[in-house]
RNA sequence: GGCCCGUUCGUCUAUCGGUUAGGACACCUGGUUUUCAACCAGGUAAGAGGGGUUCGACUCCCCUACGGGCUGCCA
């Protein structure tokens, strides 16, 4: 970790961003890239901007915008202003080739491809290093050809380029590792390498905090900032996140994009809390708001190693924000993640009773899944077909209790105490506790043997609902 | 191959030269209980290995091992 120390004056208004390509879904790991940004943004008072990196014409797709765009919503994640589309500033890519040639920090290059790759090739072979050094770089002008060329950066052959990054710490490349990039390719289209630099400097970002694959990227950046005489962004390469076996995330690991974990029921609220939470800390704080985590926060915190993706652990603490959250604010979660995971929709009746049902429900469910499956009381209807453990519960003896039992109810006023009342005199009365007769009462009501308590059962169904499901139940 | 980064309980991490190395998840034991969840009490469990520096190293330096990244007219 870094002293904060390095930080710019707070007077300096905070400009990050989130630059992902679309050419396929939103990564996991983007996602928490985007977030660490909107964080330290958002936390600061200042602007969270997002640039779609589409300038890989045959890999970017409108499709893969739509779905990052979509999983950063989800995410709530909010950004400023109009995503921009790298590939629609290519002229102004070029523009600060052209300058850059002009400066003489750049130079017109004609070796072509074929005549690169062979040199590589070779060099491999030799076991040489395979860096490419252009015999145009120092050509005289009168004697280029009349052939398709690159821009090459005029980069410094000698002495060292040093990255000071807030997560990595100081790290100093060696000039003499770095060949001389193409900025501008034949086409006269950018490269990555410029693209990211002019962009970054025209959105005004003072601070790129992304993967840490890009590290050694920074430092040919670098150069870039320094041919045209602008200053740096502040760096942060936060490390990629792992797998649960440590190797690079891939699909066998399961879910890696974003919208995964939104059909697998956790709550926006506890990916951000989990995903804030891999690879940085702040102290012993685990469990979190959004606003605690904006003030909280920052560069420093953030760890240099990889980390590993937990299922558990987000488990937990998804389990913890449903039951934190407000019923009003959990219905239409709810609803949006069965939309998410191709499940039915709810009918009104079932809204009701699931919003008059939530307070018994969100704080036994780790997911929405789970939810819905502890719900179920709620979203079936008579006549109610129990599952094989709930059917075994309602043996003959059993029945013969619970058909005692309708007509204490049925008189009764309908509220907790008397219910409780109520059927506790029936257990007495047959000499067993409270369990005994819990148990045939819940899969009469609910069909299943796990469920909320009964008498949060009755109460929610009300008295006409719960008497007709009991009756059904003991024919 | 070259360059760069990383390595504390199973996992996420705290620690910023002096601690019985702390917390959380998971796991195990016991309690509570109307099933599940929750809750309460307790427990197992860590500085990759080897050298230095220092009165004293998880903390600083070096080497090794193991992971990872970059090395494109991909991003």
């Amino acid at each position: 970790m870094v002293s904060e120390r390095l930080m710019p004056p707070m007077s300096v208004p905070i400009v990050t961003r989130f630059a992902p390509s679309p050419t396929g879904y939103l990564h996991i790991g983007g996602a928490r890239t985007a977030l660490f940004n909107w964080l330290y943004a958002r936390g600061r008072g200042g602007k969270f901007l997002l640039r779609i990196e589409d300038t890989d014409r045959e890999r970017s797709t409108p499709e893969a915008t739509e779905a990052i765009l979509k999983g950063l919503t989800w995410l709530g994640l909010d950004w400023d202003g109009e995503p921009v589309s790298q590939f629609s500033m290519k002229d102004r890519h070029a523009e600060v080739a052209r300058q850059m040639l002009a400066r003489g920090s750049a130079y017109k290059c004609f070796c072509s491809q074929e005549e690169i790759e062979a040199f590589r090739e070779a060099a491999r072979a030799e076991g040489r290093s395979t860096l490419f050094h252009s015999p145009w770089r120092d050509a005289n002008p009168a004697t280029f050809p009349d052939a398709p060329y690159v821009i090459r950066l005029k980069a410094p052959q000698e002495g060292q380029t040093v990255i000071e990054d807030r997560v990595q710490g100081n790290v100093t490349f060696g000039n003499d590792q770095m060949d001389d990039m193409v900025c501008l390719r034949a086409d006269g289209t950018p490269t990555y390498m410029l693209a990211v630099v002019v962009d970054d400097h025209d959105m005004g970002v003072t601070h790129v905090i992304r993967g840490d694959d890009h590290l050694t990227n920074a430092a040919r950046q670098t150069q870039i900032y320094k041919a045209m005489g602008w200053s740096e962004p502040v760096w942060a390469h936060i490390p990629l996140i792992h797998g649960p076996d440590g190797k690079k995330l891939s699909k066998r690991h399961g879910a890696v994009g974003l919208h995964e974990y939104q059909a697998l029921g956790y709550p926006a609220a506890a990916m951000r809390n989990y995903l804030c939470r891999l690879g940085w800390a702040h102290g012993d704080d685990e469990f979190f708001s959004d606003a605690q985590a904006k003030e909280w926060f920052d560069l420093s915190g953030i760890g240099r190693a990889p980390s590993r993706l937990d299922f558990k652990k987000l488990e937990n603490l998804s389990g913890l924000h449903i039951a934190a959250s407000a019923d009003a604010a959990l219905l239409p979660e709810i609803e949006a993640f069965l939309a998410a995971s191709g499940r039915p929709a709810l009918t009104s009746t079932q809204r009701d009773l699931l919003s008059r049902g939530l307070y018994c429900l969100k704080d036994r469910a780790k997911t929405f899944p789970d939810l819905i499956e502890k719900a179920h009381f709620i979203l079936t209807s008579r006549p109610i077909s129990p599952d094989q453990a709930a059917a075994k519960a309602l043996d003959t003896v059993s029945r013969g209790i619970l058909s005692e039992l309708t007509p204490q109810l049925q008189n009764v006023s309908w509220v907790r105490e008397d219910i409780e009342a109520a059927v506790a005199s029936v257990a007495a009365a047959h000499g067993m506790g409270l369990g005994k007769i819990a148990g045939p009462l819940r899969a009469a009501l609910a069909g299943r043997t796990v469920s909320p308590s009964v008498f949060d059962m009755m109460l929610v169904l009300g008295r006409e609902e719960s008497l007709a499901r009991i009756n059904d139940a003991t024919g």
